[in-house]
DNA sequence: CGGAACATGTAACCTGTTACATGATTTC
DNA sequence: GAAATCATGTAACAGGTTACATGTTCCG
């Protein structure tokens, strides 16, 4: 339902080969939206067949050549579509949740371990999060597409920033804080 | 990956049929792993198939007749199992922060009043979980169990205040606040 | 008896995941 | 010329969504 809308605006901010946006959806489009290169060579086709983008013109067999594209106006539009109609919010559906839960059955064997885990995932995150924001976003950027961009990157921040709270308060909670909760 | 065992904690808690199971999914398990009767039933007659969980005896025809289930002492360890063992935390995927970053390029039309509408709908949520904390979780109730099941819903409440909050800083900073943004 | 609500299911489809296949280019 | 890396793909499967089908019980 997303995923070609994801590539439309990632060709759109720079046209790519599948490749390229794979590594895109490693970094800055994958930190809200992760794709695999396989599900996104899947979607490039279907676009292209679709009319939304193309190929830009190269000669000789597919595989193993490198194949640039670029979204067509009819792409633009169903992008610009997409963007404007509303949508409900989806509701959570997260596992380590559904664990705690169970946890609260079955016993919590295991289960701090690797909520310590978690938390150092996540520190790491929001370190690396704060170090774009520093980078991308210094005091004064003020247009429009920078203030969304920003806030798309504070939405992120202020999520690990939640999941690092909570799993610290989680752990004291719990009584099994281990060596390094407050590091 | 996790419906069952979502399924297993819920029987375990409380033996259920397919329809009281899809009640319990709108309502506190569905807070954070959603699911419909149709993945419910699918998955219940594999769990029975695979020896987790039996239906308590009952005679007559399947279709309009009520089907209680219960977990078996292999769905419990399975259960126990999956618990117990890590899970790498999932990626974010998020088709509200992606429908910002494609606004950056192809404009805001129509963001700002749905972006209100998610706002209005967090609200409740929120409202809707603080309700039930103070009808739950008053102060005292202390047992490991309880704990856990009280760090589950305050991530659920932490998460919708993050939203509300996020929500009203992004419009102020679109500059597109609407009538409704501090009430 | 007829309609509403209860209760269980089937089928088709779409999206995402995992494992593997194949050719091209670079590097030693 | 062998190995590593770049680059594009295929196939099979698992999980989630949408639409529909069918029988039962309750109530006026």
């Amino acid at each position: 339902m997303s995923l070609p809308h994801a590539i439309l605006t990632a060709l759109l901010e720079k046209p790519s080969s599948g490749l390229e946006l794979t590594r895109r959806f490693d970094r800055s489009i994958g930190y809200f939206w992760s794709a695999t290169h396989q599900q996104i060579y899947r979607e490039l086709g279907k676009l292209e067949r679709d009319g939304l983008i193309r190929a830009l013109p190269a000669q000789g067999p597919a595989r193993g050549q490198k194949k640039q594209y670029e979204v067509l106006p009819r792409g633009r539009s169903e992008l610009a579509r997409w963007t404007a109609a509303p949508q409900d919010p989806r509701p959570l559906r997260d596992p380590l949740l559904l664990r705690l839960r169970s946890a609260a059955v079955v016993g919590t064997d295991g289960v701090a371990e690797d909520l310590h885990r978690h938390l150092a995932l996540h520190r790491e995150n929001l370190a690396n999060y704060r170090e774009i924001e520093e980078r991308d976003f210094p005091p004064g950027k003020d247009a429009t597409p920078d203030r969304l961009r920003h806030a798309v990157l504070r939405a992120g921040i202020d999520l690990e920033t939640f999941w690092v709270g909570w799993l610290e308060d989680t752990l004291r909670r719990l009584g099994l804080p281990g060596q390094d909760d407050t590091p």
